[in-house]
Order: structure tokens, then sequence, then C-alpha cells
DNA sequence: CCCGGTAAACTTTTT
DNA sequence: GTTTACCGGG
């Protein structure tokens, strides 16, 4: 019998979408039709007869959750909730909050007002005065939420931060109860509290969720197995899906333990594995597979294809960041030329920072782009104002969002003044929002401070009555009673112009949303704040730019992969030990399964960071890669495709070498070398290897100078053997 | 209180 | 190279 769900699935792919009542784990490698097989199933639960409303699908991302639930309606599915952890937590609270004492608009801190927060605690408990940044200390405190531990003295150190951590652990959650907030960790904890203090409740949301599902799996934390645990029973219908080969992070709490404790907490568990790649060329795959094959801590695992050879990756070793991203731009505008469509071309970085210079270059080419991630729009401080403003509406026992916005525009309210305010409020047992709407609070503050106040409580009281209308009619009101666009965009920096255009588009986006959900200022706020860098529409075919661990679940025709520099990626941190440096390797790996066509591996021998100019040796994973699958990418842009005379390898340009293998410099005894405060010169003497080579190098002044090489950024200006 | 200057420190990765 | 911390004059 035909049936166009599995007609085109192979075997293992078909068990899993069929798959009937009980727990099920598919172990999918990297393009081996993940997404198919979960949209699949999805489509056939509900075929079934199974109600949408009773299938709760996980995933990791927003982005993700959006593409899945996309696809499911794609194959004729009903509108499928697909949501991340936190904002299934979120939602699942929302309708719940009162139980756990925190009001139903409870506001959600990101990491920013998480460590605004922080901050001010340090100050009042005295214990800022050890030099710890507030942002340290909130990732801490997130660290041990994520494993699910409490600030005993067993699991933390003698270190000032491990103290400190202890000392302000309950005080912030004291506080964060008192201003009716939750910072993102909290979303799931206080979900799993509830869940535990309340078996009823459990019972509950089993009932009402008789299919779970979980993308990802192998990212998931301590906190998120619990919560998984608790919305089933060793028996139920929970599916989930991952491939610790995949596993990118650890440095979030997660545990590719949970793979192994799946089996034996659910112990009539099917598993499914999927070992067919369909996505990428056989050369790419047999890459990927020879880095991985390096994780020591990792069962050995196969992945097989039928797709063809392809073309060999190239790899580029530019002596320069501007050179790497110059080369690659200009190849991307070859591509371009080619009518490969921008949108399945894709560059990667380690950290975002690196984007800058690739951004550069497809500027000044005029290729259009687009970058996944980094500081999203949400994130930006005229954004954050302004829904700073909107959540003391929602919220009133919201300080943090009113103490950002108390002064902003400027209105005479300095730290003095702002302290005095809190020791009314404080005094009088009201929050700050309640403090500023009551003028009796404002006593012994300056005149111009008390009609500066009397204002913004105006403001606040006409946004709040206007909220009724819609989110949009409130945020009218904000901008009109605060003249914040006038604000935001006459201080002076070029960056005014992106401001207005910011606020127009955050305008529009609660336009919209009023439209579209009608679910009111506060339903407005939820939804913004859980989302990231997911939903930004991509308006026309561009090039997309994204860190490694936002490629992942992704797949393009061709990826370029930069900065493949020891310290770099690996990241120096990751490089100091061995499950770093595995997790790292992991990261790779997802790296190089991403690209369907084509590879290309850049690294630069020097660049900025940090202010200074800084040279590395290629990345170790680089060397991983079997020789016979790469050729080095000569600088000449050449068809992308294999038989169209990528074959030939044209000679490097003269005293310009190409040395992709060969680590830091070619700086030999008998080298011509200049250096920037001491001019030109020869070396005399080399010592040492790696960090600590020295070259003694006589000047052209006479003088001989022993110099760190590291460090002394010598450039050669010929080869010594040359003569 | 505000703004401009200068000094110092720092960059994984995300919900 | 960019963002934050601190200081001194309006």
């Amino acid at each position: 019998m035909a049936d166009s769900l599995v007609d085109d699935l192979n075997p293992e792919q078909r068990a899993a979408v069929l798959h009937g009542n009980g727990p099920l784990m598919v172990l999918a490698g990297a393009g081996s039709g993940k997404t198919r097989v979960v949209t699949r199933r999805i489509a056939h639960l509900m075929r079934r007869g199974v109600a949408p409303g009773s299938i709760l699908a996980m995933t990791f991302t927003n982005k993700a959750a959006g593409e899945m639930a996309r696809r499911v309606v794609d194959l004729g599915g009903a509108y499928v909730r697909v949501a991340t952890f936190h904002s299934a937590c979120a939602r699942f609270l929302r309708q719940d909050a009162r139980r756990i004492g925190f009001p139903q608009d409870f506001t959600i801190y990101d990491t920013y007002d998480r460590d605004s927060l922080i901050k001010q605690l340090l100050e009042e408990l005295g214990l800022d005065g050890y030099g710890i940044k507030a942002s340290v200390v909130g990732q801490q405190i997130s660290r041990m939420k994520n494993a699910a531990l409490k600030p005993d003295t067993s699991t933390s150190g003698f270190s000032d931060v491990a103290r400190v951590v202890r000392q302000v652990f309950d005080p912030y959650h004291e506080r964060l109860r008192k201003l009716g907030a939750m910072d993102f960790d909290d979303l799931l904890l206080h979900f799993l509290d509830m869940l535990r203090s309340d078996p009823q409740v459990a019972e509950e949301y089993r009932a009402r969720f008789p299919f779970v599902l979980v993308d990802e799996f192998q990212d998931t934390n301590r906190v998120q197995y619990d919560l998984l645990r608790q919305l089933t029973t060793p028996d139920s219908s929970v599916c989930v899906v991952g491939d610790p080969d995949q596993s990118i992070y650890g440095f979030r709490g997660a545990e590719i333990r949970n793979i192994l404790d799946f089996e034996s907490d659910f112990p009539t568990t099917t598993v499914v594995r999927l070992e067919t790649n369909y996505r990428s060329t056989a050369t790419i795959l047999r890459a990927a597979e020879a880095v991985i094959a390096n994780n020591k801590l990792r069962k050995d695992k196969r992945l097989r294809t039928e797709n063809p050879e392809g073309a060999k990756l190239l790899k580029f070793r530019a002596d320069g960041a501007a050179e790497e991203a110059g080369e690659i731009a200009d190849r991307i505008r070859g591509m371009r030329g080619e009518d490969v469509p921008l949108d399945q071309i894709a560059v990667f970085y380690r950290a975002h920072w690196l984007s800058r210079g690739i951004e550069q270059a497809l500027k000044d080419k005029a290729i259009p782009y687009t970058i996944v991630g980094g500081v999203t729009f949400f994130e930006r401080r005229e954004i954050k104002d302004l829904l700073a403003y909107l959540r003391v509406l929602v919220n009133p026992l919201d300080d943090v969002s009113m103490e950002r916005v108390i002064n902003v525009p400027p209105r005479g309210m300095g730290k003095t003044s702002v302290q005095k305010l809190r020791d009314a409020a404080n005094g009088a047992g009201l929050s700050m929002v309640e403090a500023v709407m009551d003028p009796a609070m404002h006593v012994g503050l300056s005149a111009k401070s008390r009609k500066a106040l009397g204002a913004l409580a105006e403001t606040l009281r006409e946004a709040k009555h206007m909220s009724a209308a819609g989110a949009h009619a409130a945020l009218k009101v904000v901008l009109q009673g605060t003249d914040y666009i006038n604000h935001a965009t006459t201080m002076g920096d070029p960056e005014d112009v992106a401001r207005e255009e910011n606020i127009q588009e955050l305008v529009s986006d609660v336009v919209q949303f009023d439209e579209k959900m009608g679910e009111g200022l506060s339903g407005y706020l939820q939804h913004v704040s859980l989302l990231t860098s997911a939903d930004k529409e991509v308006e026309g075919p561009s090039v997309q730019l994204m860190t490694v661990h936002a490629a992942k679940g992704l797949e393009f025709d061709h990826v370029y992969i930069t900065g493949l520099e020891d310290g770099l990626f690996p990241s120096m941190r990751a490089m100091e030990d061995k499950d770093g440096l595995e997790e790292e390797r992991r990261l790779m790996y997802v790296a190089l399964t991403r690209a369907r066509q084509s590879l290309f591996l850049s690294s630069a021998r020097e660049r900025m960071v940090a202010g200074a100019m800084e040279r590395s040796t290629v990345s170790r994973f680089l060397k991983e890669i079997p020789a016979d699958a790469m050729e080095t990418h000569s600088a000449t842009w050449h068809s992308w495709s294999a038989d169209e005379g990528g074959g030939q390898e044209p000679e490097a340009a003269a005293g310009h070498e190409i040395d992709f293998d060969q680590t830091p410099q070619v700086i030999d005894v008998g080298t011509r070398v200049r250096h920037e405060m001491f001019g030109e010169g020869r070396v005399a003497h080399i010592a040492g290897r790696g960090q600590m080579a020295r070259a003694r190098v006589r000047f052209d002044d006479g003088i001989e100078r022993t110099l760190i090489l590291e460090y002394a950024g010598l450039r050669v200006v010929s080869e010594g053997n040359a003569w």
C-alpha cells in the first residue's frame, strides 16, 4: 500500500516514523534525515487520530521549532505547537504561576537583566570590593542551576568567586521573587518544582500530553532531563532524537549521560539508528568522520553514504584576517556569477566578533548577507529601554526594569536621587514603580526631580490605561510621553540613524503582534523575552553568516569555515582540558557536516585580537583531515565544482608561498626580516620551539637583539636560502 | 547631575 | 578595536 509519509524512507527511518506506543530513541547521525523522521512521525501520529494538542514537541532553538512546525504543516498535518524547553515552561507557568507564589504576569529576565540585578546585590551586600564582575557571578549561578545544584560547601571551591557566589545565591533568588521575575534557568526550575511538589499537577500534564518529543536530545541538561521524566512515565510514548557526536552545549550543562540514562529509565525503549547520510558528498563525510574519530570518549560509529565523491575540500592559509575575508568574498562573488543561490552559501566562525572582518569584505564587494544571531534586535539598548517601560506597566514589582529607565532619557535622577527614592520605597514597603507613581515618596528630592518623576508617573499611568487597547497603544504613549525617539537619535554617534530604524521596527512588530495574536501587552512581552536571534525573516537571498553553534541543524550547499587556528578554533579555553577539546572537536564535526557540496577551510597567520596583533598556527583539527581529501586553494577564482578545472593547482606566487601545514612562520637562520621598531635585519640564530621560540637577529644598525617570535611580529623580507 | 575626556580590560559558544 | 570604569570641569 502506497503511503506518501514513508514511501521514500529507508527501513530504519520508516521504523522510527511508524513506531507505535512506548518510548523511542532515535540516534541519528549527521545528515541522516532526522528532521524528516521527526516531522513525519508527528504527521503520522495525527493521521492515527492523535489530536495536535496532545503532542508536546520540544526543540532547542526557536528557529528549529518554527522550522519543524512549518514542515509538519507542509506534510498536510495540522498546526502543532513546537516549543523550546524555555518557551514551553514559560507558557505553562503563565497559567499556574500563582501556585508557586509568582504573579501571573511575571517578568522574564535575560542575561543582561540578571547581571544588573546581581551587580546591585553585590553593592548592597558589600561584596563589590573584590573586583568580581557581576557577569561572572551570574554565569556561575546559572551553571549551578543547570546542573541542579545548590550552593552548599560541597559544590563550590574556596576562591573569591566561589565565596561570593555562595553569598549571593540565596539573596538573588529572594530578590527575584520579590520582583516577580525569573531568569531563563528559573523557567525550567520553577516549573519542575511545581510538578514535583504537586503530583496531581504532574499527572494533569501527563494526561494532557501523552506524546512527548524531544529533538537535539544530546544537548539537554540535567534539569531538562528531570523535567522530561516528570512529564512522562517509563512506558510513555516519548520520543527523543539526538546524536552524541553533535553535543556542543556542555558549557550550558548538557550531559551526554542523558542518552545513556534514557535506556535505563525507560526500559522498554526501542532504539533506532540512522546511519546513512543523505546530505554530503562522500569526501566531506570522510573528512568529518576522520576528525571525529580522534575523540577518545566516544562509541565508534560510522556513517554510510551513496552520494558521489564530489570535490575535494579546499584549504586556504591567508597572511592576515583581511586577506582571508577578501578571498572568501571573491570566491562567493564567483559562485554568484555561476548562479549559485546566495542563501545556499554559509560562512561559519567560532565566535561572534569574528564576523566583523567577513562582513566588511562582503560589504566591500556588494554581496548581500545576513547575520544569524549576534547582538539581536531585542538586545539593543533602545529596544531594551522601551521594553523596560512596557514591562513596568505589566509587572509593577519589576524594579530592575524601572531602574533601567528611571533616568532614560536623562531626567535629573542621578545616583543619589535614585538612592533616596529607593530608600523611601523600602521604608514604605513599596516597589520602585509604586514609589514613582506616588508623589508622597518624592519628598526630599530636588524640585527638578520631583517634576520629572511627576511627568514620568503621568506617562506610565496613561500608558497603563491605554494598554487595554493593545501593546501598540501603550508603546505609543511611552514614546510620546518620554520623547524617547528624540533622545535616541541625538546621541551624536553614527548609530543615531540605526536607532531610529530599530524603534520603527519595534513599533511595526508590536502592531503586527496586536493584529495577529491579540494577546495584549503582557502576551507581547512574554513572546518577546524568549525570542532571540531566530525569528528574523530573511529578506531576499543572502549569504548566511553565523557561529558554528548557530549552524547546528542547518545545511547548505557551500560552507566556509573560517578562523581555523589553534586558540580560536579550538578556542584557547577549550584547549586547556581534554573534555573541552573533545567538545570543540564535535563542534568542528558539526561545522563540516553542514555542507552538502563544497567546503572551504580558511585560517590567517595573524589577526587582531583585543587590539593586539596575534600570530597563530593552523588548527589541529584541520590537520586531522586526510590529506587526500583536501587541496590547497590558489588565490585565483575557479569554479567550485570538481569537473570544471578544480583539479589543477596554479603556481603559488613567488615570495608568497602558501605553506598551509607549516607551523608558525618560515623564519629560518639567514632569513631577512623586518621589525616594526628596529627595521630590517638578518636572523642569526633560532632557539626554542612553539611559544618559546626566539630568534637572534642582527639588525642593520649593527645591534643584535633576541626576540620572542610570538610577540615580535617579524615579517619576512626575503628567504635566506634564496641567496 | 551631566558630559567629555582618558585609562584599562577584555571576547567562546545560547535559552 | 571596542566597550566599560573613573575623573574633573561645566
